[in-house]
DNA sequence: AGCACGCCGACT
DNA sequence: GTCGGCGTGCTC
């Protein structure tokens, strides 16, 4: 008997292809399958009986899995997802799967082997070897503690050495089975902290729910949400139920993982980027397998299968870090509501500063709004300052009143936070006697200055060339920077404040491998007063010992093209000066701009970011912008903006003519050349979700016919968060 | 996406 | 004379 198998396969074509096998096989098991001239590994979605008889089909090479590898509602949510992003299954799938199994591993732990020290190498003096420097090395690293063969590979430790040492009887190779199977029962958690009223009924709220349930939990920093986090999890995990945790990527740090190993003695996995393949697979294994209670990822961990799911968490839900931008362009959040729903557990979204798409399912009630107002602890409320720079004297992009606000807290022995959302020396580099400005070749983009390195750098292709001392046009040797970067604001608060010391945290400073953590331990330790950085010194770093923040430039996100600019700028804000001020010492926060009469200004600082959000979701209703409206976006790009026009055109024309739905561009992309290729954008707008299902429906089937699309690298953006 | 086939320029 | 540039076409 003979079964027709469909199997998804990670190609960009939006459709399953079928393989003859000897039995039918069920939906979520991997095969590996002939594919034109090479072979591939694929998944099973189905079996049929009425195939397309114009292919020649082919035998399937090997089945790789006895049974499917993702339970039921996940497997639901990733056909659920291909079709939802108009994303081909395959790719979906791949995605979905650690690294080993897409390369066709047995989805099993391995064994691997240990090697430590024999009753006789225990004896054997560093000396005993001198002569030998690997072993040595090799043997040194034993005596502390024994290593697995990853280590070896780690630590390139000669193996030839580690030979040596095995012939003289020292070290011992034993076979070393990682045992996963234990079971975990949380007995005692470490004591809760005791929850103000707030807490307690976002606490009680949530516990009483044990079907699915959306919560959005927004609380002001500093208003305890992780413990209402721990407390919830704590009921979850007495049941023998697993948690997801979904954290930004900025989140996922050593700090987190022993603040939840801390109050839980369960297994807890954590997926960081820094694990390796083999280590992926182990902890994704745990996952599925029961054996992990729970499980902290990032974005791609919302696919991780769990045998008894019994609630999802993401925090920081409004954190762009949780939309993929690029291929599958999934948004993690809305997988987790989705999944939750599929799997029947509640679902946390966490937040100081609510989405504006999550804060609307909250206002129109599909999902319980939890509100945590109250700082814990004293906290004094934090002083607000506005600061009109119309017309002041600048030093470095810095007013007088607020240097003068810095001198004051640096005085009394506090640190001082900078928040400027641009790396380099200067923005542009400018002849001062002709007015010529350094361009990239290859972008509509002026190079940033780095003093540092003495290059010009630009921050959109990535290419480089040498600080030239003459003007590329008259050949003055009259060059100056124009505007201010975080390395020029570095330089010049170290002058004007010599006796304290400035950090500078931004993706210059933290290139290097745990540079970033160091130096953020750095700062919370009050080794620097003045510290300086770009966005990535915003997001979730308590530093005890701040009490004064200053936004330098936001004028940029008042007049900006991206209506969702201003929810950004509100979030920014919000969670800045959240780190400002804490317990005893009274914070406060600056913000520098020329339009301090703007109305969103005025709202944030004077009503907050609640008020903030829910008045500029009126507006976006009054506008019908998301969440009002559903919107996808097609990009194309191509080394003739020619190519990219004609081949959105050719998508537009597709889109039949509504009243109910708008079909926007082809339009530049806000720079309309990079990397020498022109890059062109097509919006899809309706007033109703599932129009614009139907409407994709109909339209990216053909798209794979299109002429005008072989010529242009083009991509589909459902619900697209950033236009660049 | 790969990987091949397929026709036009500068090199051992 | 070949090696190799990337255009176009196909994969059950």
């Amino acid at each position: 008997m003979t079964a027709i198998i469909q199997a998804a396969l990670p190609v960009p074509l939006a459709r399953v292809f079928d393989y003859d096998h000897t039995s039918a096989l069920p939906a979520g098991v991997r095969v590996r399958v002939p594919f034109g001239r090479r072979q591939l590994v694929g998944v099973v979605t189905g079996t049929t009986t009425t195939a397309d008889e114009r292919f020649q089909r082919k035998p399937i090479t090997a089945v790789l899995d006895t049974e499917p590898l993702w339970p039921t509602p996940l497997w639901e949510l990733l056909l659920w997802a291909a079709d939802y992003y108009h994303h081909p299954l395959g790719e979906v799938i791949h995605h979905a799967m650690p690294v080993l199994l897409r390369q066709g591993e047995p989805a099993n732990y391995q064994a691997t082997i240990r090697y430590e020290l024999t009753a006789a190498g225990r004896q054997v003096q560093l000396t005993d070897v001198k002569r030998a420097m690997q072993q040595q090395r090799l043997l040194a690293a034993l005596q502390h503690a024994p290593l697995l063969s990853r280590d070896i590979r780690l630590h390139e430790y000669s193996s030839s050495a580690l030979k040596a040492l095995q012939d003289k009887g020292w070290v011992a190779a034993i076979e070393h089975h990682p045992a996963p199977a234990q079971s975990w029962q949380l007995e005692v958690a470490a004591e809760p902290l005791q929850l103000n009223p707030e807490q307690a009924l976002a606490v009680a709220a949530i516990s009483a729910v044990n079907d699915h349930q959306t919560f959005l939990l927004e609380g002001v920093t500093g208003s305890g949400k992780t413990e209402v986090y721990l407390q919830v999890m704590a009921e979850v995990l007495r049941r023998g139920q697993q948690v997801l945790v979904l954290v930004p990527e900025i989140g996922l740090t050593p700090q987190t993982l022993k603040r939840f190993q801390e109050r839980f003695a369960v297994p807890i996995v954590m997926l960081h980027s820094a694990l390796t393949d083999r280590e992926r697979l182990d902890a994704w294994l745990d996952a599925r397998g029961g054996h992990a209670a729970i499980i902290i990822g990032t974005r791609s961990a919302i696919f991780t299968p769990c045998k008894a799911l019994g609630m999802i968490i993401v925090d920081e839900e409004h954190d762009a870090s949780l939309k993929q931008q690029d291929g599958f362009r999934y948004h993690a959040r809305d997988l987790a509501v989705k999944r939750g729903y599929e799997e029947g557990v509640p679902v946390v979204l966490g937040s100081a500063t609510p989405s504006f798409e999550t804060l609307n399912n909250a206002l129109n009630q599909r999902y319980a709004h939890l509100q945590l107002r109250r700082r814990a602890g004293q906290a004094k409320p934090v002083q607000q300052v506005l600061l009109d720079i119309k017309n002041q004297q600048l030093k470095a992009g810095l007013s007088t009143p607020l240097l003068k606000l810095m001198g004051e807290h640096l005085a009394a022995g506090q640190q001082v936070l900078l928040f400027l959302n641009r790396r380099g020396y200067a923005p542009a580099l400018l002849c001062h006697e002709c007015g010529w400005l350094a361009q990239c070749q290859r972008c509509d983009a002026y190079y940033t200055v780095h003093q540092g390195s003495r290059q010009l750098l630009c921050h959109h292709c990535g290419a480089q060339q040498p600080l030239t001392p003459q003007c590329g046009d008259c050949g003055s040797t009259q060059l100056i920077g124009r505007g201010v970067g975080t390395e020029q604001l570095e330089q010049v608060l170290q002058a004007e404040f010599p006796d304290y010391k400035v950090l500078r945290i931004d993706r210059d400073s933290t290139r290097r491998k745990g540079s970033l953590q160091r130096h953020l331990q750095d700062a919370h330790d009050h080794k620097y007063s003045i510290l300086v950085g770009t966005q990535m010194l915003a997001k979730g770093h308590h530093f005890p010992d701040v009490t004064l923040v200053a936004l330098l430039d936001v004028d940029g996100a008042l007049y900006s093209s991206d209506f969702r600019a201003a929810e950004r700028l509100g979030q920014l804000y919000t969670q800045v000066a959240g780190r400002s001020g804490r317990a005893s010492k009274a914070g406060t926060v600056v913000i520098q701009t020329h339009h301090p009469e703007h109305e969103l200004i005025q709202d944030l600082i004077h009503n907050g970011y609640h008020h903030f959000s829910t008045t500029a979701l009126l507006e976006r209703q009054l506008t019908q912008l998301p969440p009002f409206s559903y919107q996808a976006l097609f990009r194309a790009e191509a080394t003739h903006a020619s190519s990219a026009i004609e081949a959105l055109m050719a998508i537009a024309a597709l889109f039949p003519q509504r009243d109910d739905m708008i079909v926007f561009g082809p339009i530049p992309a806000v720079m309309e050349r990079r990397a020498g290729r022109y890059r062109y954008q097509l919006l899809l707008q309706t007033t109703q979700r599932g129009l614009r299902a139907q409407a994709l429906r109909y339209v990216v089937p053909q798209l794979e016919q299109l002429p005008q699309l072989r010529k242009v690298r083009w991509s589909l953006d459902v619900d697209p968060q950033d236009f660049s």
